[in-house]
DNA sequence: ATATTATTGTTGCATTTGCAACAATAATAA
DNA sequence: TTATTATTGTTGCAAATGCAACAATAATAT
């Protein structure tokens, strides 16, 4: 049983609109989605397309914090002011629905029965997006290289142990922080070890 | 303005009581809190004392993968199954309610007015829990030992920039991730560089 | 079609890191 | 108190990792 089922998520959108202030904007491809302020707050919910939460340090680096599809949630409450800088960028065309912070936590004047189940949603929503990052956590928690390729592709394979590399593998090493090259080496290597078959974009698992 | 203030903890642990099942319990040092469970939905809140969330790996390596304190929330919904094995561990004595998942996203028969001002403040919980969660993903961003330290220890000193381990510095290179003799060999070149000054367990943030 | 840019694959090399081992000290239990 | 256990501080060494550079290929733009 799923927590959070299509028809939810249908009935969900459509509540939306009945009951409090939303704006649904179409994001074109690396477009800034949303930055940190501690003045507008607001929670931001994928319709359609990917994005990414890409964080940029003092020196310049630029790392993918997270990625994010279609039915995430995300917000700029997530996030403290640090040094680094915080930025969801869209991914290919993406459409998102944002959510004035004010308007959840506010009861909707007229008391409507929509309101309720929206918050309850989100509230759910906000459960899956913890487990995701609890996901990357123990994915970074990883001691080796080697442990969070593994570690990535048996999460994402499919019933056939196959995984598709859909976006590049520069994206990967970014996911995972660790350096393209040596991302390539290790593969080479787990290939080697037979952990692994590769062709290409296509990785079989084998153990 | 915080978020979350102590009026508004205060009525929610008042109002948790009126409207949804709780059970209150003590835990002493090392005792088992919550572990993951399909069945039994569970979120947990800290009323007294630090919790940890610890991981176990099919080798047998142990890790902490986040620090909960007062006020914090948790939950084994926030996991999913893997080979590793998540547990929330008592850190000393600590007190926790358990909320049921179900009591929660079904509303309580007699409507009463608690129920929504709790779903909110369950929301508001789990927005600081994200937060913090991206705080430990940013740091573990960190591309090498001494940047993950001074991360560390800027988001935790006081205005005169010190910090204090009150835990262990053992501790502290299990919450990092990193080898703890190599914690304090960074430390001590951190030291010669004068980017920090250190008495035992007293550091100065001197960059 | 051709030029331009991005990705992939590879390697040598320097650096960082983890591991193991040990002594010194501190904290805790008997 | 004394014994026992945990933490701190240190180091040599091997392994893992990141960096830089490059050619080959693929993708995209003109």
């Amino acid at each position: 049983m799923k927590t959070l089922d299509e028809t939810r998520l249908l009935q969900f959108k459509k509540n939306l609109s009945s009951c409090v202030n939303i704006k649904s904007k179409v994001f074109y491809n690396k477009e800034l989605i949303l930055s940190y302020s501690p003045i507008k707050k607001k929670i931001g919910f994928i319709t359609e397309g990917k994005a990414n939460i890409v964080k940029t340090d003092k020196e310049g680096n630029t790392t993918i914090m997270r990625d994010l599809k279609e039915n995430d949630i995300f917000s700029n409450l997530f996030f403290q002011n640090t040094e680094d800088e915080i930025y969801i960028i869209s991914n290919g065309k993406t459409e998102v629905i944002f959510i004035d912070y004010y308007n959840i936590i506010k009861n909707c004047n007229q008391n409507c029965p929509f309101h309720n189940s929206i918050v309850l949603t989100l509230f759910d929503l906000l459960i899956e997006d913890n487990k995701q990052q609890n996901e990357k956590i123990e994915l970074l928690s990883k001691r080796t290289v080697e442990e969070k390729i593994l570690f990535f592709l048996k999460q994402r394979m499919n019933e056939n142990n196959i995984f598709k590399v859909t976006t590049s593998y520069k994206a990967i090493a970014e996911y995972l922080f660790v350096d393209r090259s040596n991302l390539m080496r290790e593969l080479k290597k787990m290939e080697e070890k037979g952990l692994i078959e590769r062709y290409e974009k296509t990785i079989k698992i084998l153990s």
